[in-house]
RNA sequence: GCCGGGAUGGCGGAACCGGUAGACGCUACGGACUUAAAAUCCGUUGGGCUAACUGCCCGUGAGGGUUCGAGUCCCUCUCCCGGCACCA
């Protein structure tokens, strides 16, 4: 029978278990229960998941990406990633690593805040509660964190250090103050980074973010966006991310060409990548927030102008992505072109966008599908400028590289050397000059909200903006009574008077606190680093520890934070080995990420209804039961689909494999050659399989080693195996290692290797084919010559039924494996 | 539209570098044990043909190709998932 999992724990659930694990428990069955607390107890009480810097050993530092302690608790989908991590640092500690693998919490952030507007509670007092119960669902999976380095980004003394390296971002001038219109979600009530909205919308709340004109404390990422780049190819990652990340960054090559205005004294400033194009502009496109509209729009033109801005402004991003139908208006201005010396219309549309490159373009409706549109719409000239490589006119619009034609002097050049040659001549006149743009923009940091780190910058009418001392750090975080944004642009902490008021660091006048909070990734760009060293109070943490455990080795987790988080954690690194805190550009070197486990086909949430609770599978089948069903489900860097009845075959694996254990201690075989080559072809392929993420098949190795092996193995054997089964049952493990008379953890053993000389076998079975089918196989000597298995494959039916009287003009003997005869 | 990834039994999945497709597990079915059930153990389980076989045919999304040999490589296409999307 399959135990019905009910998620209340009911009385009903309890006289099952009796009946399983009370009355009739007899000596030969795994008692998971009683085994695995007594491990984790003791585990604990030997503090045997402590590490320390030791530099005569190498070390492995181990890391989940920072969770956030949710109300919520944990479903079996959390548990893969915590799972996954836990085998490599338990695979890591026997292979004599000093192992790093700590936990912590990414606390600030929105859920504790709205919480705390719905219910009154302080946020603090939430956080605390949902950290408990995070922590007491980790530990059920039985994961070797060193829980004396654990720490919280809300803790002061964490925070203190957010604060510090936010002073040195704002003494190297990367940290600064801009009045700017900034996405804006109205739910939320704070403004957001670019990175935050997703499809115009708010990625929290899913709210159609607006425009809103606001001072913003902003980071300066754009200043590393080529290194951010460039050292993506140093990087272990998946291909996905490393896309990800680069598509986000954007960066493009071009030409800054400066338009002379007509009957103005100004130039138009427009960036293209395709300067070989110029000779093709038949007319200009000012985004419609552009600071020049106004004064470009010629007097017979300003009432539809200023209507189409009007329109423009009051479309939400969404509306504005949804509709692409080309809108515009001419604006009865006129830009030369500085080839040429044509005259062109400067018209104002929504299709260009004010935030990337100049905010205005060039538009070659003939090699630009947005132009091409646009001109289409209003009946603009289309002159093609660029030919195909065989000298034709193609199909317009035509946006391939090609062949200049009808530009002067550069006809005859390739795409690639009219964009140089157009833009050196530019240069020459002073007209343009190379240029690159990214797609990526400054980091918008503060939020309007109350549960975050207090940006520790003080505003004096005489001084004007002036940082907070270092030693007076951290800025602490003040009690309110009332959590509510104000949604004015101010955070709840202005209403605090004692708080805001405060002296100013240079000229002690009176001065007030700034009250913007940072956004909640703040505490999590740095966070790696703390765990080296989480109790300095001197500096975030000692250069050598940092030197010692970073960077990260393994960094596990989802593929949600493919940009958020990973980028502006490579950005912080990169900021902190510019100012001498660490020596290298990229904290971690390795990432995987582990796929989501869904049910009923869909990604599991408690509003779908579909989540699987972890505890009750625990009470049932273990632990250790649970952590080998989440790594057989699947390969682990793909989603999967839990299916209720998969955990019995492991329940039954684990069964078997302490039968198998028990029997042998009592029987104590001896060691067969056998038996010796299936444990060493084990080793062998448990160790590959672990080395490769293919979790899944590891423990299938397990299931037919124990197919193959019979009812007991020899004490060799039984030491091996127990080892290698470690990582992915851990209580399991060191149960029967303490059964065979041990008295140290199996943990500090060693990971066997395999010797080469056992995994050689001495018969194979060759597959004989006839004109590449099947037909039957023959078990040779390993070295039988090609001959020898000829010979052998005559006595197969099948072979002899489909030579019939044909002749074998050509045989293919790959040996070991297969004889393919060609007959005809 | 662009960039990734994928499609293998009833199900989850395996298959190293092109070499016996379906390992391992779930489910289902049959058997043993039991007064009975659960648990456990043994067997069968891609489809079809065949009285039987150690026999034959078909089969890895579709169609072509390369090769002695293709789930795997190449070309074309269909569908699914993820990311980006008026970025000049």
């Amino acid at each position: 029978m399959v135990p019905r999992i009910s998620s209340s724990r009911t009385g009903q659930k309890r006289s099952f278990l009796l009946c399983v694990f009370g009355r009739r428990t007899n000596v030969a069955m795994y008692n998971h229960r009683e085994i695995e607390q007594k491990w984790r107890k003791r585990w604990e009480e030997q503090s045997l998941h402590q590490v320390r810097m030791d530099t005569e050993k190498p070390k492995f530092y181990c890391l989940d990406m920072f969770p956030y302690p949710s109300g919520t608790g944990l479903h079996v989908g959390h548990w893969r990633g915590y799972v996954l991590s836990d085998v490599w640092s338990r695979y890591k500690t026997l292979q004599g690593y000093q192992v790093l693998h700590p936990m912590g919490w990414d606390a600030f952030g929105l859920p504790a805040e709205n919480d705390a507007i719905k219910k009154g509670i302080h946020p603090s007092v939430s956080t605390d509660e949902n950290i408990e119960n995070f922590k007491r669902q980790l530990h059920e999976i039985g994961a070797m964190y060193d829980w004396s380095r654990e720490i919280s980004t809300t803790d002061p003394q964490y925070y203190r250090w957010t604060q510090w390296i936010f002073l040195q971002m704002y003494k190297q001038g990367l940290a600064y103050q801009k009045e700017m219109p900034i996405n804006f979600c109205p739910s939320c009530q704070t403004g957001l980074a670019n990175e935050e909205v997703v499809g115009g919308a708010c990625e929290r709340c899913g709210s159609d973010v607006e425009k809103k004109h606001l001072k913003q404390w902003m980071l300066k990422i754009t200043a590393y966006a080529d290194r951010l780049l460039d050292s993506l190819k140093t990087l272990d990652w998946p291909e996905k991310v490393l896309r990800m990340q680069e598509s986000w960054i954007g960066r493009s090559e071009g030409a800054s060409i400066e338009f002379p205005l007509e009957g103005h004294d100004r130039r138009l400033d427009v960036f293209t990548t395709r300067p070989d194009t110029l000779f093709g502009a038949t007319y200009m496109v000012l985004a419609p927030e552009h600071e020049l509209v106004t004064e470009l729009t010629a007097p017979g033109y300003k009432a539809k102008v200023e209507e189409y801005v009007r329109q423009a402004a009051a479309k939400s991003s969404v509306e504005r992505m949804v509709s692409r139908e080309k809108t515009g208006v001419f604006t009865g201005s006129y830009a030369i072109n500085p080839v040429n010396d044509e005259r062109i219309p400067i018209w104002v549309s929504d299709y260009v966008l004010v935030e990337y490159g100049s905010g205005a373009i060039m538009a070659v409706p003939a090699h630009d599908e947005r132009d091409y549109e646009f001109a289409q719409t209003f009946d603009l000239p289309i002159r093609p400028v660029i030919a195909d490589t065989d000298g034709t006119i193609p199909d317009l619009p035509f946006v391939m590289d090609g062949i200049m034609v009808n530009s002067g002097p550069f006809n005859g050049l390739s795409t690639a050397e009219g964009k140089e040659r157009v833009t050196e001549s530019l240069a020459e006149k002073g007209l343009g000059r190379a240029e690159v743009q990214y797609k990526m923009r400054d980091w918008v940091f503060s939020r309007q909200r109350y549960w975050g780190e207090p940006i520790p910058i003080v505003h004096c009418p005489r001084c004007g903006e002036v940082p907070v001392p270092e030693d007076d750090l951290p800025v602490e975080l003040p009690d309110v009574e009332r959590y509510q944004p104000t949604g004015t642009g101010e955070s709840p902490l202005a209403a605090i008077d004692h708080w805001v008021q405060t002296t100013c660091p240079a000229c002690k006048g009176s001065a007030r606190r700034e009250t913007n909070t940072m956004p909640q990734w703040a505490g999590s760009c740095w966070y790696f680093l703390r765990y080296t060293d989480p109790h300095n109070d001197d500096e975030l943490a000692s250069p050598e520890a940092i030197r010692y455990w970073m960077p990260v080795d393994l960094y596990v987790g989802g593929v949600e934070h493919a940009v958020l988080h990973l980028l502006y954690a490579r950005f912080y690194t990169m900021f902190l080995k510019d100012i001498g805190v660490v020596d290298f550009d990229e904290p971690f070197k390795r990432l995987f990420n582990q796929g989501m486990i869904c049910k009923d086909g869909a990604k599991m949430s408690k509003s779908k209804g579909n989540v699987v609770n972890p505890d009750d599978l625990v009470e049932h089948y273990g632990a250790d039961a649970l952590r080998m069903y989440q790594l057989f489900i699947g390969p682990p860097e793909v989603d999967a689909e839990w299916m209720d009845g998969g955990i019995e075959g492991i329940h039954r694996f684990i069964q078997r494999f302490w039968s198998l254990a028990m029997r042998s201690m009592e029987q104590q075989p001896a060691l067969d050659s056998d038996q010796e080559k299936r444990l060493h072809r084990l080793i062998q392929t448990v160790t590959e399989r672990i080395e490769s993420f293919k979790l899944n098949t590891a423990v299938s190795a397990f299931m037919e080693y124990l197919n193959e092996a019979g009812k007991a193995v020899d004490r060799q054997s039984l030491e091996s195996l127990t080892v290698l089964l470690a990582p992915m049952a851990p209580h399991l493990a060191e149960e029967i290692w303490a059964r065979m008379g041990h008295t140290r953890s199996v943990f500090t053993a060693q990971w066997p290797e395999a010797d080469p000389e056992k995994l050689v076998q001495d018969q194979a079975t060759v597959a004989v084919q006839v004109n590449g089918k099947t037909r039957g196989t023959v078990t040779v000597a390993a070295d039988a010559s090609q001959d020898e298995v000829e010979q052998a494959a005559e006595g197969i039916t099948a072979v002899q039924n489909a030579k019939g009287n044909k002749s074998v003009v050509k045989a293919i003997y790959v040996p070991g494996r297969i004889l393919n005869l060609v007959v005809k």
